[in-house]
DNA sequence: CGTTGACCTGCAAGCGGTTGCATGCTCTAA
DNA sequence: TTAGAGCATGCAACCGCTTGCAGGTCAACG
């Protein structure tokens, strides 16, 4: 296919000189040659628009500029930016990003061999859940493949880990609905089988805790939001019909909280009025609904970033690390302490372009 | 890195036979090879795991088994369904998908060169915009790169293409609002570098004159969904304003549609009631909107995998072909014919939960 | 004038595979 | 007994590039 490739040789020839001069023209093994050769040679890489195979390069120095990326439920939105944070910055660094969509452990583990075939220099997993199954992991150390997993568990200190504080997240949103005066916070958790859910649940708790709310078994109910709206309907529907009522509800996410809003609005509720909503997540269409939502922002493009300088550092020679991002609260007005008409207003404007953010850190 | 990585010449001689022969196994030249060696070579790989190191065979074949996926605008939500769809569509054929971004055809044309080095065996290009500048493709061809476009314009017949029929989408969008019983519907255009824009406003001429309305030019305002919100809010404003209204807009897309419902919302309009709505793109959000968004699909999966199909069918030899895909009007209660109430009823749930579909070729 | 460095450049091996063709073996038939 | 057919395997070149080290040139120095 390639027919008429430019090759090295070829390079050669043209500039009269051998391979190995080309060669170290190419890779900045210049100190010590005539300025003149120099610049023949890369006079004829220009004229030819040559580029060095990496392939070939990769061979022999094992090193492919290339990592591999392994997406886990590509489906969700929001890791869709962290694919494209992760491109961007991979580039920047001269990197380039073999991206593989697994479903389940045994494909990631079929995906993780076909990756070193390809010679990556290392691999990022990223999953939006922690409880993967880990065990096809832990051989990669021993075959000298670098990787970091992001928002998931450790299989090992080998590995660099990204992860972001959920737990203070939700617990910062507890407070910021406590500060708006309710005194009734519903929670909506996610499918047991994550442990995001778990910290969640427990930020949940230790917002109550510390405005000095109790926990109340029934304001916690199952909104999965990977199974249909539907049930995420049904579950507003039961937390509406509790006597007294939530006042507010933090939805599992975004989706999740985009379904409370309708469902109450349907009951003839008003937005943030009648109820404040929370959602997780922040993804592209929450400032799109009516109203606006606020919602826990993670630092999914972060999170990305950082595994990418990490991965780099780590070729570079440099130890892994883990580190821990803080979520943000983005302040919208689905949960504006003022209760909103529903007639537009210039005012109405100005509160929504507004956006008050609050970041929560361990 | 790969410290310790077993490679083929391992293999050999752990089953007492020559490179060659071992390489025979791996590539099924297995025909006059005595039963015992075969199964001699194939114990020795199967336990210590060998995988041949697609980098070197590429070398030499000339086929890496990778494709390159060049993405223009990778933020566009709706973009990634279609990377995840190729992502799929690939690992089923047997590659693997390098994935980039580019930004502006400047990077795309060093983001090719890239691609090249790295021996990818095809290039699809995908794009939200036929509008964007081909000049540095025209030579791939001759390079012996196979590409294929999807929603672009083809640089020459060597090219593969997918498009979709937007103008058909929204033609047929304008017929589906005409039976409903509305007869002034408003169009917010997207941006006119875009080549979909001017489908698109062709559409929604020939839905006029099919059903027999006049094509009034106040009805028809600029959205641009890469602009802010508040400019698409402004646009719906000075649409509502008009005497008479029109009782139904077809926005640039979901996000624009989003923001159509919710500003007529707060002018005190309920959606379908007294304002029909349609987006395009149906993503994801669509369905969870109050109330849920009629709106045109555009097959954008299916685009995926037809060029995934013909890139792969083109590197086993055959030509490249042109594709045009339908796209499809998805009925939801924002155009629905029954005025909705705001209220619950089990009556809404089901209404909610059906779904029309409707497809439109050329 | 012979040596010695400093300074450029090229040789050749090797990376991990593939593949055309030669080689050697076994077996059958004349 | 032996040539030839047929089959199984190995040889060696090659893919495009990197890199340690040898080798060659030239000016200055003793």
């Amino acid at each position: 296919m390639s027919s008429d490739r430019v090759t090295i040789r070829q390079i050669a020839e043209m500039s009269e000189v051998s391979v190995s001069t080309v060669s170290n023209v190419l890779n900045g093994r210049t100190l010590r040659m005539s300025a003149e050769t120099l610049e023949r040679v890369r006079g004829v890489i220009s004229t030819l628009r040559y580029r060095p195979s990496s392939i070939a390069r990769g061979l022999v120095t094992g090193r492919t500029a290339t990592i591999g990326l392994v997406v886990a439920e590509i489906e969700t939105a929001l890791f869709f930016s962290a694919v494209g944070a992760l491109e961007t910055a991979a580039r920047a660094a001269g990197y380039n990003l073999i991206v593989c969509h697994a479903r389940g452990s045994r494909d990631e583990a079929e995906v993780v061999t076909v990756l070193r075939t390809k010679g990556v220099d290392g691999i990022i997993f990223i999953a939006n859940s922690e409880a993967v199954d880990n065990t096809h992991l832990t051989d990669l150390p021993a075959a000298g493949i670098l990787a970091v997993v992001v928002n998931r568990r450790r299989p090992g200190p080998e590995f660099g880990r990204v992860t972001w504080n959920d737990r203070a997240g939700v617990a910062g949103a507890v407070e910021h609905l406590h500060d708006l005066g309710h005194r009734r916070i519903a929670f909506l958790r996610g499918p047991r089988s994550r442990d995001s859910t778990r910290e969640r649940a427990a930020g949940y708790r230790r917002g109550l805790k510390k405005v000095g709310l109790p926990y109340q078994e029934d304001c916690v109910r199952l909104a999965d939001y990977t199974a249909d709206p539907l049930t995420w309907e049904r579950a507003t529907s039961e937390l509406l019909d509790l006597d007294p009522a939530p006042t507010a509800i933090i939805a599992s996410d975004d989706s999740v909280a985009a379904v409370v809003i309708r469902t109450s609005q349907r009951r003839g509720l008003s937005v943030p009025r009648d109820l404040a909503v929370v959602g997780i997540d922040d993804q592209m269409f929450a400032t799109l609904l009516n109203p606006p939502l606020t919602t826990i922002r993670l630092p999914v493009k972060e999170a990305a970033e950082r595994a990418l300088e990490m991965l780099v550092d780590a070729i570079a020679g440099q130890s892994m690390r883990e580190v821990r991002l803080a979520t943000e609260l983005v302040v919208r007005d689905s949960s504006s302490p003022e209760p909103r008409t529903n007639v537009s207003s210039p005012d109405a404007c100005i509160r929504q372009g507004r956006r008050t953010v609050q970041s929560w850190k361990e």
